[in-house]
DNA sequence: TCTCGCGGTGACGTAATTGTCACGACAGCA
DNA sequence: TGCTGTCGTGACAATTACGTCACCGCGAGA
């Protein structure tokens, strides 16, 4: 699942994108304001594509693109830019510093999905961090398998995602409602024996590891890193 | 030096490319102005991108462009499409239908030009030879046959873009929507057996490395590099 | 027109996966 | 110590996903 990372002023863009493209349930979105906030966030969470609006208020978004080319963490991160109108000059501008698609305001929501689409088909398939590592797991999103001491481990698609979003956040207690919500997309507050069925076959498949998974009694699990005692 | 074909009726705007792209230096070029030219032109020489006028004289742009993606040959060229208007509904059509990029014409040769080498950046390290191997299997985009540990295996159309789209990922799930929009151009979300039949009759194709095609269940299929147990 | 190969569909069987239930264990509390 | 609510667990049933098969339509070529 692609993340994408939004750099936006106005607040109806984000939505009327996050909208879009959530809608297909295969985007993980990032967002961010400023442009020291989205170099921040390009930064540590890594985004297989950015949309970058050069109207920005603190930082000019053509100067936040020339900071992500200049860095090697972020150097080949796609970027389509969204601009107010269609100067021209801005456009080539932007498409000659690197920008990898252009799009002028007011655009069609599913044309910048489709153009979105289109370059994450091109851009993503070989790379993009599969694996997810915590301690002597890890994760392999394509195969849905985990590793963990030298074995491999399958999982199936619901215990992987429930492992992943635990382990995402080692250490924290997400609470059943959460969890429920992020898993299976319930809305909160349900009563339900479904998850604790599921941490339970997790368990037995984490074998000796399974007490990485801590109940925390009244709220709900958490991941521990370090283990196995 | 990548090799660039323009499809187009207007000798002025195959002259503006023309002029634009020979100025670098870095380009190599062909022509055509009909659409079974082209089609022609793509499959024997297989160009590293297209640029196709939708507005052609005996055969419809779309027509065209949806050749070049059912010829197993052609089907991975990237292509820019030109069209008269903005017309929304046409260039949402094109985009769907897996155009990388679209322009509306009046456009500005240096757009097309950033556009056209954006393109190709992302694009070519990939390409190149019409010869794809991996493991003991070797794909002749060509002459659509197989070769595997010496024998040589025939394939019909379907399933050598289904192989082949498998096989271009390695070790990468392929989620059946993902497959059925690459090989069939199905949007997205159908429910079909059609997928499974094929898979079917890949995996007896190739006997006892058929298990190199594997199962992911819940999510799709993926090539393994190194199978046959 | 006939034949043949290809490609797609629907029916069906099977296996994997998932959710629910019942019941027991146990912590927290008074 | 007994009560109460929460969680772990195993059994079971429902659902889903996949593999396989038979069959049909279509277009190319004879």
């Amino acid at each position: 699942m692609p993340t994408i990372l939004i750099v936006d002023d106005e607040e109806d863009i984000r939505e009327l994108i996050a909208i879009n493209l959530l809608r297909e349930e295969k985007y993980s979105l990032l967002e961010a304001i400023n442009g020291l906030e989205a170099l921040h966030l390009a930064k540590t969470k890594r985004p297989d594509l950015i949309i970058l609006d050069l109207m920005l208020p603190e930082m000019d978004g053509l100067t936040v693109h020339k900071n992500l080319r200049d860095d090697p963490r972020t150097v080949n991160i796609p970027v389509i830019m969204l601009t107010a109108r269609g100067r021209l000059e801005e456009k080539i501008h932007g498409l000659e510093m690197g920008a990898d698609d252009y799009l002028a305001k007011p655009f069609s929501p599913k044309e910048l999905m489709l153009r979105v689409r289109n370059l994450l088909r091109r851009t993503n398939p070989n790379q993009g961090g599969s694996l997810i590592e915590s301690g002597p797991f890890s994760l392999d999103k394509n195969a849905l398998k985990l590793h963990l001491e030298g074995e491999e481990i399958e999982l199936t698609a619901t215990e992987f995602k429930l492992l992943l979003s635990l382990i995402e956040s080692p250490g924290i207690t997400q609470e059943r409602g959460d969890l429920l919500k992020k898993v299976w997309g319930y809305s909160d507050m349900i009563q339900t024996r479904t998850l604790d069925t599921h941490i339970k076959r997790l368990r037995e498949k984490l074998g000796a590891n399974g007490n990485s998974i801590e109940t925390v009694r009244g709220v709900g699990y958490r991941f521990l890193e370090g283990a196995s005692h």
